[in-house]
DNA sequence: CGTACTTGTCATGAA
DNA sequence: TATTCATGACAAGTA
């Protein structure tokens, strides 16, 4: 039997933003090249980078800058790595972002294989490049090639060329734990040429054709890369291959397509905010060399996929690959040829991305998409308001949206919309839309003269009869049924009076009519105007109630205030007691002269009496203090304006003698 | 069943 | 003088 000592509980506090903030302020810091301790070089560029953000998200630099903790390192990457797949994959580091376009995507997936890029999803490029590329190249050939891939690597894994991969962890994401065994990080030596670490000058030339030294091993995926992408290298041997490349041939398929696709990688692990940016840019190249990735994006979806997903569910925590996502990118692929939107369009919302991602052929449909995404996006992120949406969305548009494309917009359940309710577009467009106001008439606001409380009335009027207070409305709209009036009964409340005249004069109405007509008028001004005064004093007595916290308020801080001055003033009034003792006891030449000019001062004033006891030792305890205090007070008060200047010359020679008393405390007048 | 609350309506006075 | 508005009072409905 264990005797477990006291058990404390453990509180844990995740910060969901936090891994979002470290990684903008990394990428500030690239950008302002401060503490970065590694230099990248690329073809004829070069990269400023911190090791520790390449290492984490590239096998290829976990690899190579593992055992080189120095700084100043500088690495230059293989031949096959170009700037045109490095530098995005770059950004990528920094930002989670993945900027592309379909010149360059073929670039980057074969970069990011090469270099071992995590979270990049497979499916990602699985999807893209078929969508981007020219070559009519699907998904499933895409797919078909990267399973010949794996397939190949589990033979050679079979076969006994087991390379440790870069991978921690397999493709399904399920087994989060590193495997020390196989990781490449436990034994990352191996994979470092051993004249790597004795370079003098710290520069690392890591590219494997200048390190024959070691033995690396490349898929037959990669031969087929290298052969049709790379055709200076087609007949390179495998020992000669970028050192990644030796990583995918663990044996282990699955793992793989983690090294490419970075599912189940260790930032999922950590269940890190992920965010998968996919920038369509235009079909223009980018120009730009700068690591400043130009404003052309014409899409642009972010997707967190925190909180309510597994971490170790990769296919969710990678939005790309589900099929809802492909459904999204279909619609941009749908929305027009990527070139016809203007380079410098940037979606920053999803309203504007799907506006332009909504079919345009019918009004009704896109509104039924857009209100299907708000009341998902309601039900997921402002669940106070999705049952008022709920309720205004009309029955018929929900039952379409859950009958037909509402299947299309779970993955909306992940965006993450850090905005008030107010803020949502989706929402703010919904009610200025489909809100309509009452009176639907041409009658503005001014001109009925109504004020800003005729919205929910009139919207009430609207309805029919559907909640407990129109009731009185089903029995005007039954009488109105009687009368048989000629227009609808609820622009009578809402015209003006000189529209309403005008009306009644040209309908020629019956005096039942009319009758009926200015009574349903009259009583419909009183309950707005009901509703208005009852708001107003509603409105009064909140007003009233904060006046009265503020006024309570103050009389506290007043109370405290007095208080204060009263414990100031006996502290005052204490000290001045023990100055007059030290005063009277005090023999000195200056003490002298003060109990003189005291008798000076109060000459026909008792207070010459207590300040020199001796001459009255009658008046002794609380009662010569009291007698003191008021004579004192008593004689300042009545002889201030008759000497002034003799009381202050006294009051500046008493000031000074305290401040002698108080600098002397030595002194033996002082001192008993 | 009583109570509190909401809402519509009416009566009345002021503008 | 007619109309509008504000407001108190009352009644009906509801939780």
């Amino acid at each position: 039997m264990s005797v477990d000592g006291p058990r404390t509980s453990v509180f844990t506090f995740e910060s969901a933003v936090h891994s979002h903030h470290v990684l903008r302020s990394l990428d500030e810091l690239r950008r302002k090249e401060i503490l970065c301790d590694l230099k990248v070089e690329v073809e004829s560029r070069s990269f400023r980078a911190h090791s520790s953000v390449l290492a984490s998200c590239s096998d290829y630099f976990y690899t190579r800058l593992a055992n080189h903790s120095r700084p100043n390192l500088t690495v230059s990457l293989p031949v096959e790595v170009t700037v045109e797949g490095f530098e995005p994959l770059l950004q990528f580091a920094y930002t989670a972002k993945l900027h592309f376009t379909k010149e360059n995507i073929l670039e980057i997936h074969r970069c990011a294989k090469l270099l071992g890029f995590h979270n990049l999803d497979k499916a990602c490029f699985e999807f893209l490049i078929p969508k981007l590329s020219d070559g009519g190249t699907t998904a499933r050939e895409v797919k078909q090639n990267d399973e010949n891939q794996t397939l190949h690597e589990k033979s050679q894994a079979a076969s006994g060329n087991n390379i440790p991969t870069g991978d921690r962890n397999s493709d399904t994401g399920k087994d989060n734990v590193p495997q020390d065994a196989e990781n490449p990080r436990a034994t990352p030596s191996t994979d470092c040429p051993p004249d790597i670490s004795s370079d003098k000058e710290m520069h690392l030339d890591l590219s494997p054709l200048h390190t024959k030294s070691t033995s690396y091993h490349i898929g037959a995926e990669q031969d087929h890369y290298f052969q049709n992408s790379v055709p200076h290298l087609a007949s390179t041997t495998r020992a000669e291959l970028c050192p990644f490349l030796s990583m995918s041939g663990t044996g282990d398929d699955e793992k793989l397509h983690s090294a490419t696709a970075g599912c189940g990688g260790d930032i999922l692990a950590m269940e890190e905010e992920l965010a998968m940016d996919v920038h369509c840019v235009s079909t223009e190249p980018s120009t730009d060399k700068d690591l400043n990735i130009p404003d052309i994006t014409e899409g642009h979806f972010i997707q967190h996929g925190r909180d309510l997903i597994s971490p170790a569910d990769c296919s969710h925590l990678c939005p790309l690959n589900t099929a809802e996502a492909r459904n999204v990118l279909d619609c941009i692929a749908n929305a027009g040829n990527l070139s016809d939107i203007g380079t410098n369009q940037v979606f920053d919302t999803t309203e504007q991305a799907f506006s332009d991602l909504a079919p345009k052929d019918g009004v009704a449909e896109r509104s039924t998409v857009e209100r299907e995404v708000a009341e998902h996006l309601a039900k997921g992120f402002w669940p106070d308001l999705s049952s008022t949406l709920t309720e205004q969305l009309p029955l018929d548009s929900l039952d379409q949206s859950a009958a037909g494309n509402s299947s299309d917009f779970h993955w909306l359940k992940h965006l993450d919309l850090g905005a008030a309710p107010d803020d949502c577009p989706f929402l703010r467009d919904l009610s200025s839309n489909g809100g309509q106001i009452s009176g639907g008439d041409s009658l503005s606001k001014e001109d009925t003269g109504d004020s800003s409380c005729i919205s929910p009335i009139d919207s009430r009027e609207n309805s029919e009869c559907e909640s407990d207070v129109d009731s009185v409305q089903c029995d005007t709209n039954g009488q109105v049924q009687e009368v048989d009036l000629p227009f609808p009964v609820e622009q009578i409340s809402s015209m003006t009076r000189r529209a309403f005249l005008q009306m009644l004069k040209q309908q020629r109405l019956t005096p039942e009519q009319l009758e009926f007509v200015q009574d349903v008028r009259r009583r419909s001004k009183n309950r707005v105007a009901a509703q208005r005064c009852r708001k107003r004093k509603i409105d009064c007595i909140y007003r009233l109630e904060g006046d009265i916290k503020k006024l309570m308020s103050e009389k506290e801080k007043l109370l405290q205030d007095r208080d204060q001055l009263r414990l100031s003033m006996e502290e005052l009034r204490q000290n001045l007691s023990g100055l007059r003792q030290n005063l009277s006891m005090d023999t000195s030449p200056q003490s002298e002269e003060l109990q003189t000019l005291a008798r000076y001062v109060s000459s026909d004033c008792p207070t010459s009496v207590l300040l020199t006891p001796m001459a009255s030792p009658s008046l002794a305890g609380p009662d010569r203090e009291v007698q003191a205090n008021t004579c004192l007070d008593d004689f300042l008060t009545d002889n201030v304006a008759e000497d002034t200047a003799a009381l202050d010359s006294s009051i500046a020679f008493l000031q000074d003698s305290i401040q002698t008393a108080v600098t002397q405390p030595s002194a033996p007048e002082l001192t008993e």
